[in-house]
DNA sequence: GCCGTTTTCGGCCCGACTGTTTTCAGTCG
């Protein structure tokens, strides 16, 4: 039976939204299609087993006409629904909707007019100067459609965390260096840890705008200005990043932070909240409103110069922006349970690194010596096994003689630092681990990681994962989903039973802080918190400097609301130890 | 199409910028 997985139920989705906009739906209700793909999107659950225990409504967003769709798609591996929109709107206008100041109004003008139904189409129209002529268009909006398909070609999908926020501080930082500018923030996905970022948001507060935004478009990587006005400046950076900065009053940083800070679905929410008070909530202030909702124009604004007061003013405390998805942080806030995130300075340890033993730089002293300048307390060797030959995986032999020296480093540096012995042992495609259990019985620590065949069928990946994760040696699945951001896809797991496997065995699952890898992502974080599965936050550094990646995974780890008490590498040396010991090694 | 200590019907957040307009529609976030 065709089966459909939750990304592409989400995709279904969010293309009928697309589909229903050009055919001039209300926007509410093209807006349930989008909602409920976005919420499938971040589902850390499969949407098959939520539907055998009846739940789909129960999912924000859904109800009886979508959760019916969503069965009608998983029983069937087809959307009726879908189909029939296909023969009314040709799909390709969904992929002209991508472009760059083409919605759904062009689009639907572009194919009704000219018949036009490809990207191809349209530029070949836009080139041969067809489209200056019709409604609403002129040189240049065709200009536009052009520059915005080759943008769209020279696009890479979204950038990754690693990448965009060290951007981000860079261009920030120049333009802080602009007489008058008075504060800066990253604001936007940034500032809430997503892993893969659309767009860069800046705020810079100051009371002139005018040379901070020529700076910012004169930026000598600026490969295109999308816009630049007194308040609000776009530009598209030669690698793609499409960058935006607002310049606003320091008396409105408060509200301009927040508004920019996201996400819409938060702010939305806030700004909900802010009706039932009694006012109207913007990026500028908070503007008293009547009974029908206009505002009031001579009533007296509200300013807010901090995020603090915004919440204040809607009778919540402050809200950390890595939760702000309106995935019930609001709720949360408004019940006085929210979560007491962890922060960089909970860690005491790192789990998982290697040496020049296996594919690191580093020797086993130097590494030591590394966490401990960060100010960890103690770290556990990890190089790669035998089977791994291309990063010099580690024979029994080899494993043996490290050992020795680990043992030796850890003599030199205690008590005050510790320097425990394990493996990231492949866990091999056949299902087989690479070492044998009386050898893992003479580790402190064992991590088992998949790094091959990753794209096998889900029973073959499960069987491989739950043989690690049952066997008594295996203390943590390294990197669990073995995605990499953003050119390879998770492996196809079934996450529920990966847990239930865990929770059993008490098998840690890892955050992998390095931002190519944000594994477990932040939906499963959140998942196996609720389940009680332990977890740990670790660099898998290769280098020193990769040593500083800790706080992606920090970030990444808060996004799923974890607490310090979620997190095992956040435990005193002894209590890991007691730990280690318990588990029979 | 969703959702409900204001509602099972009637609501559903808000503004900046652009390009085409003579006062605003479309797009974006």
């Amino acid at each position: 039976m065709a089966t459909l997985s939750n990304r592409e139920i989400a995709d279904t989705f969010e293309t009928v939204a697309d589909m229903l906009q050009i055919k001039g739906e209300i926007i509410h209700r093209v807006l349930s299609y989008r909602r409920a793909g976005e919420a499938i999107r971040e589902l850390p659950r499969d949407l098959h087993m939520i539907a055998s225990e009846g739940k789909l409504t129960e999912i924000p967003g859904i109800g009886d006409t979508l959760a019916a769709k969503i069965t009608e798609m998983l029983e069937t591996g087809k959307l009726e629904f879908y189909e029939r929109l296909t023969k009314e709107i040709p799909p390709g206008l969904v992929a002209i909707m991508r472009i760059n100041g083409v919605g759904p109004k062009k689009a639907k003008l572009f194919w009704e007019q000219l018949n036009i139904t490809t990207i191809q189409e349209l530029e070949a129209a836009a080139r041969e100067g067809k489209l200056r002529d019709l409604a609403g268009m002129g040189a240049k909006s065709e200009l536009k459609v052009i520059e915005g398909i080759e943008a769209l070609s020279r696009q890479t999908g979204r950038f990754s965390l690693g990448i965009a926020l060290p951007a981000a501080q860079k261009i920030l930082d120049q333009l802080l260096t602009v007489p008058g500018a008075i504060e800066g923030a990253i604001a936007g996905s940034i500032r809430r840890g997503k892993p893969t970022i659309g767009d860069v948001d800046l705020l810079v507060a100051s009371d002139d705008a005018t040379p901070i935004m020529d700076k910012f478009v004169h930026m000598e990587n600026v490969a295109r200005i999308l816009g630049h006005g007194p308040t609000k400046s776009s530009v598209e950076l030669l690698n793609g990043l499409q960058v935006d900065v607002r310049v606003l009053e320091k008396a409105r940083w408060g509200t301009a932070l927040n508004y920019f800070t996201g996400s819409q679905a938060h702010n939305i929410h806030m700004r909900e909240l802010a009706l039932e008070k009694g006012y109207s909530l913007n990026e500028h202030a908070f503007s008293p409103v009547d009974k029908d909702k206009n505002i009031i124009e001579d009533a007296p604004k509200i300013l807010c110069a901090t995020e603090e007061e915004v919440y204040a003013t809607v009778g919540l405390p402050w809200i950390p922006p890595e939760i702000r998805e309106d995935s019930g942080e609001i709720e949360a806030a408004k019940a006085g349970t929210l979560p007491n995130l962890i922060v960089i300075g909970d860690m005491q340890a790192d789990l998982h690194m290697h040496t020049t033993w296996s594919d690191g730089v580093l020797s086993v002293r130097e590494m030591a010596e590394a966490a401990k300048r960060r100010g960890r307390k103690y770290i556990v060797i990890t190089d790669h096994s035998r089977s791994l030959g291309i990063a010099n995986g580690l024979t029994i032999e080899r494993l043996l003689e490290q050992q020795k020296e680990v043992r030796m480093v850890d003599a030199m540096m205690a008590p005050d630092f510790r320097v425990f012995h394990g493996t990231e042992m492949d866990i091999n495609a056949d299902g087989g681990l690479d070492f044998p259990d009386e050898i893992l019985a003479q580790l402190d620590f064992v991590i088992a990681s998949l790094h091959v065949s990753l794209r096998q069928e889900r029973p073959q990946i499960m069987q491989r994962l739950l043989t690690a994760i049952s066997n008594p040696h295996v203390d943590m699945i390294g990197h669990p989903r073995a995605q990499y951001i953003p050119d390879r896809e998770p492996v196809d797991a079934d996450m529920d039973a990966v847990f239930e496997a865990a929770k059993k065995h008490g098998t840690v699952l890892e955050i992998n802080a390095n931002p190519r890898r944000l594994d477990l992502e932040a939906q499963y974080v959140r998942r196996a918190i609720e389940l009680g599965i332990p977890l740990s936050i670790n660099t898998d550094a290769h280098a020193e400097d990769h040593m500083d990646l800790m706080p992606y995974g920090i970030l990444t780890a808060r996004r799923g609301w974890a607490e310090a008490k979620n997190i095992i590498n956040t435990w005193s040396v002894e209590r890991f130890v007691e730990w280690t010991t318990s588990r029979g090694k």
